[in-house]
DNA sequence: TGATTGGTTAAGCATGTGCTTAAGTATAGC
DNA sequence: GCTATACTTAAGCACATGCTTAACCAATCA
């Protein structure tokens, strides 16, 4: 069983590689065979499976072989694990700005101050 | 000069690791020094002048040395280039759903097709 | 001035990553 | 059954990563 932490470091590391991020793309259009995802890529087959492998161990991909054929698709929810991660820095981020704001507008107008966590007087 | 494939490459790096994650959740907080950043972190201080210096590549964040310290801040705009990769890929998959939809659609009631991409008759 | 604080550099080491080639297995088609 | 196709496994290799300790430098401070 695996925590959000591992579950982040993964899937971060499964999109900090450009191949990856090319087989990506290419599986949000629709699911396609293994040999169909390497086509593009200037690598071995076995390369592309391990890269494969990455994306399957982050959640980002599922695969299920039938016949000879292993077919992949996107599990694009798993991306929203990643994107909700740095929205809430940006979010962050903006409060903080919004916080300082206020504090420079009270230093501004020194009479009334704003709403709560001003050192009133 | 470094193209938006190998800034992509460094930021997901940079993002793919708990410590430097904790490091920016510190930072959007606002700037701090090097030994506050490193001190809720089980590790030595040159282990975190690594990480920072992995989340300074990346752009993620800028620092400057005055004095003998070195105050560490964030550069939220280069979060947003991950955040729009992620993005574009999600807009892709819903169109690629809306699109299976409406030929679903054409399935169902076969005398009208959707506008245009219709193999008409 | 001499010690302390805050950071930096260098070296070394274990482990991980991204690839390769070579050989193997299991369908599918003839 | 024989062969081509579509992976799959294994081994090996170069280089990157994440850490460590030891030594070093440069601003404060007593």
């Amino acid at each position: 069983m695996l925590n959000q932490s591992t579950r982040l470091d993964q899937t971060f590391q499964a999109l900090a590689d450009s191949s990856r991020r090319a087989m990506l793309a290419r599986l949000v259009q629709g699911p396609v065979s293994v040999s169909e995802l390497a086509r593009p890529l200037a690598m071995s087959l076995p390369a592309v499976m391990q890269h494969l492998a990455v994306l399957e161990e982050s959640g980002l991909v599922r695969s299920e072989k039938i016949g000879r054929v292993r077919t992949c698709r996107i599990e694009p929810q798993a991306l929203s694990l990643a994107e909700q991660w740095i929205n809430q820095r940006r979010t962050e981020w903006e409060h903080r700005l919004d916080r300082l704001g206020a504090y420079l507008e009270t230093l501004k107008n020194p009479d009334h101050e704003g709403d709560s966590h001003g050192k009133s007087k």
